[in-house]
DNA sequence: CTTATTATTTAGATCGTTCTAAATCCGTAA
DNA sequence: TTACGGATTTAGAACGATCTAAATAATAAG
């Protein structure tokens, strides 16, 4: 049943050539001259020859694989990401190696090893909360070239493809001061992380560049039903916020609903705005308002920047950040005076 | 800078044994004595050994890596399925190279060449739209161990993982019937897949076994722009019916949405009813009754198939079907007399 | 103290490819 | 005819692991 594998040798045999010229022409050197080429292609495809990169690589050194470690496969951005990374690092004919780090140290550094040992051309790690600033130096020194991506840690050393959240969230105050509001509030994570952090000083810059105010900030856990509890405490701000500006769109959805278990009608009462513009951001009610952060494109400046960097292993290191931009939607409709 | 990689034969010398005897050791195999195994354990992390499983595959034929070819990586379903292969897949220290079919036959045909050159143990296929039916049978032939989920073609010769529509759709209408609905439509889509006839076909089954009746179908486009737009046409329908059973919570979300532009409250004025249960139906408004489909779960099983699968090659066909179950809110909470 | 057994260890071939360096072919110039 | 240079082709040694079969060491039995 399960047929033996057929190697060069073999084709090189029933072509009459040699296993090297077979090889040049599979891959498509110039060197073959072109009725070889011809004959060795016919007997490829007659015996179904598949070319193995596993025993290539062992060879030649580059197999055609790169990894990629994200800290979640649920939530939509870093999904939406790897999406990018897969159908560009597809076009290049090259494969991806997934996995999740669920945000967790030891797991990270166990897949490291894995794909060290899968012997991957090189790895887009979006770092988990936590990782150690001197693993962009231990990868170098395993030659393991490495893309950071969303997330960054160490000295700006490695290549790295992000967001710009600091302008996001600048889009994001621009549009309610200009419909009128004075008093922003933010909604934010509990959680310390490296991205609360980016955001919640993007906002503090924004609105020092206006004439609104921080109304006050919240916290809440990172999850719908987190927010949607907190809604009572917006509310409660010494600020009176006409307007909430959140940490991404799962926490603005769920405060709308808690906005209105509390009587007040998002869109109407009181604006919300979302960050990341994930698809779930045009299908709550009224469609939210959000900054479209653009994981796909991230991903796939990402998997370039990887390309780029194994075809010049010594060019200078290059970041690539995708610019935000503002959708606007009906939870931030209203205006006041 | 790039340091050459420690082999084997390296550990060896240094360990003062045969190249045989780490390999051993690094497989832990119970051959090897108590101290010679400790004495190149030590070794083996003084260097930092990296075992290349690529070069082992050659001798040995197995990769430690599995191919997962999803038609899509926005819809969450099927990121959700993909988080629960790698989780299951990195616990049995597995790896998993990921595909994006986008449901196109001839990237499926590429993607599958590809992981066949990368000598991947076995794949787990969800069919883009159109596979040929021999598909299995020429995979069983190049001796490509498969397990297809969620979708499947061919004469069920292979192992299978996936959701019961059938039961999902089933459980919906009964609630429905339950809280007095008889006139009850169904929100499909256009393009003619087989995800679109199972949910249909036990739409009509489920239908048939109560005093509710079929109020009509209305077909959209796969998008919730397309649901939103159909909200007349359901309005319109003969039956005038008093709930939506929804082809999956993307177009329900859509269709509540439009509803309420045309004046009908979900919720209170028709109730609407989700499938697949992913996470964007807790953040609708009101949050939406949905079938769970567990996606992340069928991942999981068709991981363990796989698994059993290459451990025992000639284990009968086996089938997993994860039961789907009613998570009820308020989408569909209004009782008709 | 042999010899038989069992427990460890190992030399050397092998997996399928690519690389290096050298061999062969072919048309042309001397 | 002979030699020369470019275009093609190739033999054979890598790559880093594992397997097979056989060697050696250690232990038990006679």
């Amino acid at each position: 049943m399960k047929q033996r594998k057929v190697t060069l040798g073999e084709v090189a045999q029933v072509a009459g050539v040699s296993r090297a010229t077979v090889s040049l022409v599979v891959r498509k050197s110039p060197l073959v001259a072109d009725h070889t080429r011809q004959k060795v292609e016919q007997v490829l495809v007659d015996l179904d020859y598949v070319h193995d990169i596993g025993a290539a690589r062992l060879r030649n050194n580059s197999s055609r694989t790169i990894g990629v470690i994200v800290p979640n496969l649920v939530n939509s951005f870093f999904t939406e990401f790897l999406s990018g990374v897969e159908q560009m690092m597809s076009e290049d004919d090259r494969v991806v190696l997934l996995a999740n780090s669920d945000d967790d140290l030891t797991r990270q550094s166990q897949i490291l090893q894995r794909f060290r040992g899968h012997g991957v051309d090189g790895v887009i790690l979006c770092p988990a909360e936590g990782t150690d600033p001197q693993l962009p130096l231990r990868m170098r020194q395993w030659g393991l070239p490495l893309v950071q991506s969303l997330r960054e840690v160490g000295d700006n050393a490695t290549d790295y493809a992000g967001a710009d959240y600091i302008k996001g969230v600048q889009l994001a105050v621009g549009h309610l001061v200009e419909h009128g509001h004075r008093q922003i509030a933010f909604l934010s994570v509990s959680a310390r992380t490296s991205a609360r952090v980016e955001r919640l000083e993007g906002f503090s810059r924004a609105i020092a560049g206006t004439k609104a105010q921080n109304a006050g900030i919240v916290e809440a856990e990172l999850s719908w039903e987190g927010a949607a509890q907190s809604a009572a405490k917006v509310l409660a701000l010494q600020g009176t916020p006409s307007a909430v500006l959140c940490f991404n769109d799962v926490l603005a959805a769920g405060l709308m609903l808690g906005l209105r278990r509390a009587g007040r009608e998002p869109g109407r009462d009181i604006a919300v705005v979302g960050l990341d513009d994930l698809p779930l951001a045009e299908l709550t009610f009224p469609p939210m308002t959000s900054v479209a952060m653009c994981p796909e494109r991230i991903g796939a400046a990402a998997a370039r920047l990887l390309a780029r960097r194994l075809q010049s292993p010594d060019a200078p290191v290059e970041r690539s950040v995708v610019a935000p931009s503002l959708m606007i939607r009906e939870s931030s409709n209203l205006s006041v005076s």
